[in-house]
DNA sequence: CGGTATCCCCTAAGATACTG
DNA sequence: CAGTATCTTAGGGGATACCG
């Protein structure tokens, strides 16, 4: 069975006095923080996304989702359809047939999903502009440890070389 | 140094014709999903939701999310800070004082953030109701194969002593 | 077809210790 | 205080094999 998300359920409403009022529940096992990890975990938005557009069987999300192993799209599957976003219906065929698709819920949660994905989208370039930045102080920076580092030893080198 | 985020960087604007038009890239290597992946890790948000209200310090982070450990915050200010959605300022004082505050482009992040979790809030009772069923179902399920298990073995127990 | 069970590896993340 | 460096371990996730 490979377990399922038990550690301490409680827990979530106490607050500690020591961490004031805040917006959100920063503790660990509250169960927002719970939810918000599986549903942003790596596969999960990408199923949710693809069952938007209509119910699929198994083999086609398979086909559709680059690199997902079938063991990772069941558990994920499990995963969706225990939270109540995805629902699993068999057809009792033979060879057998499974259908996946968006209960209500999920649909609710696709919407705010597309939204963070449409932030990604409009700021990738944003993002990767600051990445290049970043990673070119960062070099920079380096470089000059670097060269200081090399005037150090030289002068100490001298220093060494005329008490010698 | 641990390494930063470098796969393969391209691969993701050629449409391979297996893909069709999906709305969405769900290769493993696009840079939509590498952005996401960052964001929606599980201490970025909290990070970035507690940012909004103020400016923090390095400590007073630390305080406040519980649970994280030193090495995993400064990894994630590092990473935040690389996608230009967070700023660092150092105060050459002693003891040295470093202040992180979210950028103009880390705020409109914040607000794509609070829909989400907007949403868990929201619907965490019927996601628990969901699990709390599914569980249910589960066990039933698991209980009545037991039962018919022990029945069958019950039988042939049975066959074998008339036969004996 | 649509899974579960098993093995196994490798990396993410925690603990600990040290530095500017 | 604000980090990096190093070590170690749990579990995420792939490959494979087998069942209904």
């Amino acid at each position: 069975m490979e377990d399922g998300t038990f550690r301490s359920p409680g827990y979530c409403g106490d607050t500690d006095a020591d961490y004031d009022v805040l917006q959100w529940d920063t503790r660990a096992d509250c169960e927002v923080r719970q939810i918000l990890d599986r549903i942003a975990d790596k596969w999960s938005l990408l199923v949710i996304a693809l069952l938007d557009r209509r119910s699929l069987r198994f083999t086609e999300l398979r086909r559709m989702i680059d690199g997902i192993s079938q063991r990772m799209l069941a558990r994920t599957l499990r995963h969706l359809e225990r939270d109540g976003l995805v629902s699993r219906t068999v057809h009792p065929t033979v060879p057998p047939r499974v259908d996946y698709e968006l209960t209500p819920l999920g649909a609710t949660l696709h919407k705010t999903i597309r939204a963070l994905v449409t932030w990604t989208e409009t700021h990738q370039n944003e993002v990767a502009t600051a990445r290049a930045a970043y990673d070119k102080r960062v070099a920079a920076e380096q470089a000059r440890a670097e060269r200081e580092a090399a005037e150090r030893d030289a002068i100490a080198r001298e220093v060494l070389a005329v008490r010698r």
